[in-house]
Order: C-alpha cells, then sequence, then structure tokens
DNA sequence: TATAAATGCAAGCATTCACTTGCATGCACT
DNA sequence: AGTGCATGCAAGTGAATGCTTGCATTTATA
C-alpha cells in the first residue's frame, strides 16, 4: 500500500515534511521532528520512505507535475491590466504553494542542481507566456510599438520575483504589502510603461 | 595579534569562510574546508576564532558596517535615468560584494534572526534613498504629479532585488542578463512610468 | 643566537543524525 | 477467533563534524 494517496500515514509525514522544509529548511528537518509532527513513530518514516532524500524526490516529483500546468486555465480577455493580474496571481499563488522548494532549491543548490532547476522553471514558466502576451498585445496594437518586449517581460517577471522573495524572506512592513494592494498599485505603476 | 587587520591567516581564514559560504552555505562550510581553502591547519582557526559561530560573526560586524555608509557618496543629478542607474549600480553591487549574507540569511533565518534582519536592511536602505528621491523629484515637478511614490519605490526595489537573487541562484540564460544590459533597458523601461 | 609566539600535527572526545534491526503490540479483514 | 499487516518501541551502528589538547616544529623578534 506504500506510496498509494489513500495511505493516510505517507500523506501526513510528507506534509509534515514540507511544513518543516519550509520553517527550518532541509538540513534541519530531522526525521524525528518529522515524525514527531506527523504523530508517528520514527521507524514509520523509513517504512514509507527509503531515506531522507526518498522524501525530497516525492516533493520534487509532485511540485514538478503542478508545475507543468500551471497556466493551463488561463484566457486572454484583451484588457491588459486584467489579464496581468490574473497572470501574475496565478504565478504568485503557485510559488506560494510551493515555499519549499525555493527554500530548499536555494539551500542545497550546490548538492540537488534539480531542485535548483526546478526553482527556475517556475520563472521561465512565467517569462514564457509573458512574452507570448506582450509581443500578440503589441501585434494588436494594445501596448506602444516602441515598447521591447523582452524588456517589459523580464521587468514583470522580476517585480513579481522579487515581491514573492520579499514575502516568505522579510518581515519588516517597510517591505510587505498585501497581495491584493500588490496587484492593484504596482500592475497598474507597470502598465503605465506600456502605453 | 589575533583579531587584527595586519593578521594574514586570520584574513585567509575570513576569505575562505566567505567563499565556502557562496558556494555551499553555513551548514556545509566545515572546519576542515575552511583550513583547506586556506592553506592553513585546522587547529588555527579555532585558535582565531572561537567557534564556527565567532567567524559568523565577524562576518555580519564588517558587512553591518560597511552597510552603514552604502549610499554616502551617491549626489543627486536631477537627470532622472542618469541618478536611478547611479543609485541602481551601488544597491546592486553592494549586494553583490555581500552575497554571503543573503545566502546564511536565507538559509539560516531561523537559528539567526539577526542574519536575516541584516539582510533585509539592505532593501530598506535601498528603499530610503528612493522613496527621498522620488519625493523630491515630484516636488520639482520632474515627474508626473499622479505618481504615487511609495509604489514606485517599491516597484523599483523589488525589480532590483528580483534581478540581484535571480543573478546569484539562476543558470538558465533566459533568466540572466548583463548588469549594463540590466541598467540600460529596464532602468529605461522603468522610467517610462514616471511620466 | 636565544627566546617567545604562532603554527602544524595527531589523537581523541562528544554530539548529532541518518538509518537498521528485532520484537512486541494493535488493528483490519475474513 | 484467528491470521496478517502496519505500527510502536528500544537499542544500537556508523559516519560526520565541531572542538579540545598536548607536543613538536617553524617563524619572528630582539
Amino acid at each position: 500500500m506504500s506510496k498509494e494517496n489513500e495511505d493516510k500515514n505517507y500523506e501526513l509525514i510528507l506534509n509534515a515534511f514540507v511544513s518543516l522544509l519550509i520553517q527550518v529548511g532541509y538540513q534541519a528537518t530531522t526525521i524525528n521532528k518529522i515524525a514527531e509532527a506527523a504523530h508517528v513513530n520514527p521507524s514509520t518514516v523509513f517504512r514509507k520512505f527509503k531515506d531522507k532524500e526518498g522524501l525530497l524526490d516525492v516533493v520534487i516529483d509532485r511540485h514538478l507535475q503542478d508545475l507543468s500546468t500551471i497556466f493551463d486555465d488561463f484566457s486572454v480577455t484583451g484588457n491588459i491590466e486584467n489579464d496581468l493580474v490574473t497572470m501574475s496571481k496565478i504565478y504568485q499563488e503557485f510559488q506560494l504553494r510551493h515555499q519549499e522548494i525555493v527554500v530548499v532549491g536555494f539551500q542545497e543548490s550546490f548538492k540537488r542542481p534539480d531542485i535548483a532547476k526546478a526553482v527556475e522553471d517556475i520563472p521561465i514558466q512565467f517569462k514564457t507566456i509573458l512574452l507570448a502576451y506582450f509581443d500578440e498585445m503589441k501585434r494588436q496594437q494594445k501596448i506602444a510599438a516602441t515598447i521591447d518586449t523582452e524588456a517589459a517581460t523580464m521587468n514583470f517577471v522580476w517585480l513579481n520575483f522579487g515581491y514573492f522573495i520579499s514575502g516568505i524572506r522579510f518581515s519588516n512592513p517597510n517591505l510587505l504589502v498585501t497581495p491584493n494592494e500588490f496587484y492593484n498599485k504596482q500592475i497598474r505603476f507597470f502598465a503605465r510603461s506600456l502605453q
């Protein structure tokens, strides 16, 4: 029954693992802490998963699967500010839902380049859809003909990426705004450049 | 003679430590690796520094000292694009010069909140000078009266922060541009919004 | 050259952890 | 009730690593 979705303890352990990754990172996440958080005996962890790396592998797998469909239900409306908010929301919510990947990817990038790559793949997907969008809007003359769409895209990517990292790593209120405030003010400000 | 600047081994060890922090992070940086990289015996490390944390403390100290004067030699020219490039350059070069703080701050934020705070302080300083600058430019009517200077400031902060993190953590060329390209294209694009 | 300080070196100690193993216990399903 | 599987539990192993110590050796200084 191991590795099946109906396995309650399997999921409890995975959830505890992910929570701990976010809280304290990979190295500081010990098997004992996982077991305790999952209300399970440490030996059970090893019955469900080969080893500590095996836990990571499952998390990566699920993440990559989720990532492959990240923008599947996005559809263009043609209203630029609306579309940008929609894409930004999808991206931000995805990043937040997979915080642990970013945390571990940054910490273990030297030992697990596959995770580092998985972290990069999120903004790359974001860039891809944005670039196509801006190119299309330019063709439809909804944004200025002088716009460098590549530059505009990367501007939006870095803005969103910087905001996301700030949100999960910073605590000073000077650097934090609510998602809604971000969508309203920042995207409106960004869109000014497109005209 | 320990803890003095003329102490050659002291500096060799510190440099090796910082290099390793950037390469592999704090936990994976062992005393043996430091000693090897510094061409010094492991026991010498403990003669120069109380313990591994003591090494970190010195790095933090020096960083905080450097941070306190980060924008000291910036002076406003009134040419907005030029000033933005200048401030961005100062910020980016500082961040790059102190990469290790960011790496360790993200990894050990739970164990060393002081380091996490030191990491935050860099963008906070950046924000402070930017906000004052935009307010002044608005007063001088060099940027549009409708501009939300707080929003513009945070946009620029997140753009720069996102670009910096991308530069030190990503390797895919799709997400990387040279500093000069960043200054030219991104800041020009940003400045469009100010009119 | 003589003295003192810094460094190299090797052995060892203590702790933390991932991971294993063997056995007892409980729970589910027939 | 009885059988089998999952889990709890406790003890232990082995490796990594921070840190100490005592002594030999080199280097600097006077």
